[in-house]
DNA sequence: GGGTATTTTGCAACTTGTTGCATAATGAAG
DNA sequence: CTTCATTATGCAACAAGTTGCAAAATACCC
């Protein structure tokens, strides 16, 4: 029951239309919570039909036509409740970590020791843009809450990135090693 | 897809009924990749008329009886495969960040604060039994390749939980410094 | 102004994961 | 020998996520 948070959140931070959402998805909240645009749509209609949020421009029913929507009251009194609520950590639910295991059965190929390195290069970037948007946010202003909080998550992006690649030079050098 | 592919692996590793299937996922794979015993019938059943798997004491088709389950040799050359695709890591789907980031446009209660030291308590017990399995491999043998495998998947459990209890600190930090 | 590409919204079918409950065998208690 | 908890398998309905495609508006090109 997250993405229709998520939605609500982008839409309190800017009203947006399905596509637009689906782009700053691409460039932000989707790092760490990804959707497509089918998602999207599906859940906006959900979220108009339960009243959380409207669309502007209302008589605009058909297809081809932008759509924007902003959040009502009762969106954001649900987002509100939403964020007190008290939920625990879930699994992982990484392929890579079962793949790897699944080599103790059936043998570690060079095939896993050149994917392991193939996600290390990917988790390498990924830290990279992290940074350059850091050193971005780092430029402007850094006095809002709203700042404060998009840094902590940021943040929590680079730490991950970080044990990955750390994890994975590990792995791989252990596996190098005698593998 | 993983599923099925965990599950090839468990009973590769000991052929089980879908019940002992379920417990042993509980305290092993399922740290990385849970599932309800549901799910692990359901899979059980599709791999079965697959061809993947087979149970052991056929003529069992009655409700109640225990059904053992093995892995044919097209289920590991199945596995086989699967361990040698290609697949990009995946967003972390962790829904406290994503109501952390949602506290940016609503506020930040003593809700959240509360929440994050929860978690923190959390990651913080799964650590010390993360440790407690180490102290125990440490003890048994660690010649074979599997017993390598399993100590590298889990020092990745130890590195992700080490990750959020140092990110969740900084984060508590931050946030009761001027919340 | 007719064709072609792009933007934007959306449907339908499928897979995966969750929740609640039903059913059968088994063993222990009284 | 019946009742009750436990072990064990399973169905059905739903929610969430994925994939492929369709269709309406718009803009651009010649």
């Amino acid at each position: 029951m997250s993405l229709p948070h998520a939605i609500l959140t982008a839409l309190l931070e800017k009203p947006s239309s399905g596509l637009e959402l689906t782009r700053r998805f691409d460039r932000s909240i989707g790092y760490f919570w990804s959707a497509t645009h089918q998602q999207i749509y599906r859940e906006l209609g959900k979220l108009e039909k339960a009243g959380l949020i409207r669309a502007l421009d209302r008589d605009v029913p058909t297809r081809g036509q932008k759509k924007e929507y902003e959040v009502l009251p009762s969106g954001r009194e649900e987002l509100e409740r939403w964020v007190g609520v008290r939920e625990d950590p879930r699994d992982p639910r990484d392929p890579l970590l079962l793949r790897l295991r699944a080599t103790g059965v059936v043998g570690v190929g060079g095939d896993m020791v050149d994917e392991l390195r193939r996600h290390r290069a990917l988790h390498q970037e990924r830290l990279a843009e992290y940074r350059e948007f850091e050193r971005r946010d780092a430029a402007r202003g850094n006095g809002t809450e709203r700042d404060r909080v998009h840094r902590l998550v940021l943040q929590g992006g680079i730490d991950l990135e970080l044990f990955w690649v750390t994890w994975l030079d590990r792995a791989l050098a252990d596996l190098e090693d005698t593998g």
